[in-house]
DNA sequence: TATAGTTAGTTCGTAAACGCAACGCACTTG
DNA sequence: CAAGTGCGTTGCGTTTACGAACTAACTATA
């Protein structure tokens, strides 16, 4: 099938990313959440996406912490998706995909979306900053320490399994 | 099949985005690529993929302007992927994933692999910032503006096949 | 020169996941 | 009480991934 890729034997915070969001059409519902989707309706709607797969979807984001369910109605008990702190924080994904996006497929010009940076007023040209210090950072300033014996992909998300 | 997921009819440059780097294992492979992978048997081993996706996504790859074939050898002819200047821009997404999955996923402690800026010898958290004026970017810091009739994702990724 | 090994795929059959359309359920509204 | 709304679930056909075997084009070794 499609997303039968099992990551789960490795140990990788990339692989175990996109364990989580790395499926069919969920960076994309993530992304209607950050436009205030909340809902099942609009986002089959504005997706086109199947709705069982959809339905899949916002169950597993929900297991895995990314989504909560608010109830916003009882009688007929219906519930709307909000993101968490953890799924907000995947703002800087979506921020770094379509900056991407942006530059090498849409040339530039025509990217019917964009992001203006409020401070200097120019388009967003989204580069990586260090946290820490606040200094803008180039793959050429970061060393790679590996740390042993950290546990599988499997092994993390079994943490969520158990909730 | 999974990954028949079809966003072409959607104008978004994250949906582009995801067309070219969505599939599964397409990011590892390019996670690997940057850790120094450049021959099919050296995915094949380390991720463990079966060996007819692999060359599915690595044709894609290329066809996509990320990967770059090099021959290193005539008689037999075998060629090298690199990462082209468009693949080394995905490094941010790699980041952005990483820093994610550290944080939420792998509890900060035992995150095996940590990127260490040089600088101020912290480990990387990390952030936007806006390549412009090289100020961090909070969410709240960007407006976002729509262009209107923008072409589809179809239409732009047209223009690489045309190659 | 025969045999084995290396590298990079391709070709199957099978199982899983998606796409699509229809159906079900629990209510609300006219 | 018929129609509508919101949120899924079910079933079936198609597509894709998985896994293992196989091919191809050489190189190295005996």
């Amino acid at each position: 099938m499609g997303r039968t890729a099992d990551y789960s034997k490795e140990s990788c915070t990339v692989a175990a990313a996109l364990e989580v969001i790395g499926d069919p059409w969920t960076l994309l519902v993530i992304r209607d959440a950050f436009q205030g989707v909340r809902r099942f309706e609009q986002w089959q709607e504005r997706l086109g996406v199947a709705r069982n797969v959809l339905a899949a979807r916002l169950k597993s984001l929900v297991r895995h912490g990314v989504l909560e369910p608010q109830a916003y109605s009882e009688r007929p008990l219906r519930h709307e998706y909000v993101l968490t702190r953890k799924g907000k924080d995947l703002y800087i994904v979506l921020l770094a995909l379509h900056g991407w996006g942006a530059k090498h497929l849409y040339g530039e010009s025509d990217a019917g979306v964009s992001f203006i940076h409020k401070a200097c007023g120019k388009e967003l040209d989204p580069t990586l900053a260090c946290g820490g210090c606040g200094e803008q950072v180039r793959p050429r300033d970061l060393e790679i320490k590996r740390t042993a014996g950290l546990p599988t992909v499997g092994e993390v998300l079994a943490k969520d399994e158990a909730a």
